[in-house]
DNA sequence: ACCTGAACACCGTTCAAGT
DNA sequence: ACCTGAACACCGTTCAAGT
């Protein structure tokens, strides 16, 4: 009903800095020093203002955070060129939004609803639902499917970022061997056998192995 | 080599709270207020004495959460009998961890690396990597299918955190409507004709659908 | 050994006022 | 409309001293 709002011309005071700005400004930031660093005193300090400035152009800290995400997925979420096979399609597409999550240290801060994807990697999820589609799938368990795919793949993120963190502090570590090397084999024998060979299997890259079972099994569960 | 240090009887000060009841006091505290609650100052506070004397029992706040994620699995994941078919037993068990962090809203806060789970889901790891050998996996390929399951549900569960606290912002709610009412079917045609079918299909619950997809697909690669 | 008080070096956000 | 300054109501943690 209502027209887009008309552009205002020369109401009032000339903005000193975009929205636009402020993004580039945190993404360099994050980028430099990390996202622990990135507080609306140390970025408004980097931009030349004061802190309550930076109101007039997010909501506030939280949003700052969607907008650097939705920012950096739009960057690095270009399209390319994805197999034709449409199971391949898919397989492409989860790694592809894997890789660029997995990329991005500082996501789990800012984690990971499922509608933050769906606005900057919405082609991609076109391809994963498409392509489970000709697959087989009716549409309403293509986008459950999708789901599913993206549970893991966001859990495995998250289960390597903070793993990750945790290695930095080396207590840990050894208190988990301890652990494992001190199980009782009468009271948990696969994992009393399995011991500290734990480590090593847990510390390789599982995902595309994992990724393919939950396709192959979504796809059975699709035809049968 | 070194024994265990003999219990040191009357050395110094005798201590006024035990590590045990600061766990327990901030268990309290998130109950009743939340996690954003919990504060060192706050909860030396309700233990009526100063924000340091707590730091003589946890070495710092991230000890004391996972401590306090520690107390909570423990308290929560108690065994119960499994069924006795090795498939439906991998099932119950990845249920039951599932069940466990998802009754726990602050969980999300803490986080979840692998190892966190381990020291007090222990059992539940054994039932799990247990059942996927008697269903034919390899000790390897048990443990690599644990890891999956364990990313499938940690995805989950996070999804489903942040989803529920964004959704107190309705303004986003209505931000993701209007993103899909808008989508170019030229485009993306699968989401545009999914539309607002989308919000319906991705607020049911998946997860148990998922899991059994992902087992399937873990025990058809350790067959094939 | 255990606890206290004071301090350091910060936070995000609101409010009232300026241009 | 946009920006500033000052303030509010907090943080986690260190340090030096007390018992």
């Amino acid at each position: 009903m209502s027209p887009p709002p008309a552009p205002r011309k020369t109401v009032g005071r000339p903005p000193r800095f975009s929205r636009q700005e402020v993004v580039d400004t945190a993404r360099r930031l994050v980028d430099a020093e990390g996202v622990d660093r990135l507080t609306m005193r140390r970025l408004a300090a980097e931009i030349g203002s004061t802190p309550m400035a930076l109101y007039h152009h997010v909501r506030n800290k939280e949003e700052l955070l969607v907008l650097l995400l939705d920012d950096y997925a739009g960057r690095t979420l270009r399209r390319r060129e994805l197999p034709a096979d449409p199971r391949e399609r898919v397989l492409a597409a989860a790694e592809a939004i894997h890789r660029a999550l997995a990329d991005c240290p500082w996501i789990v801060e800012v984690l990971t609803a499922d509608d933050l994807m769906a606005t900057s990697a919405l082609w991609y999820v076109e391809q994963i639902v498409d392509g489970l589609i000709a697959c087989g799938l009716t549409p309403e368990q293509a986008v459950h499917g999708y789901r599913s795919l993206w549970y893991y793949t966001a859990g495995e993120i998250v289960v390597r970022a903070t793993a990750a963190r945790r290695r930095a502090d080396s207590d840990r570590a050894t208190y988990r061997e301890q652990v494992f090397a001190g199980l009782d084999p009468a009271e948990l024998p696969r994992l009393a056998r399995l011991g500290a060979r734990w480590a090593d299997l847990t510390a390789e890259d599982t995902y595309p192995a994992g990724l393919r079972a939950l396709l192959t099994g979504l796809l059975a569960r699709g035809a049968g």
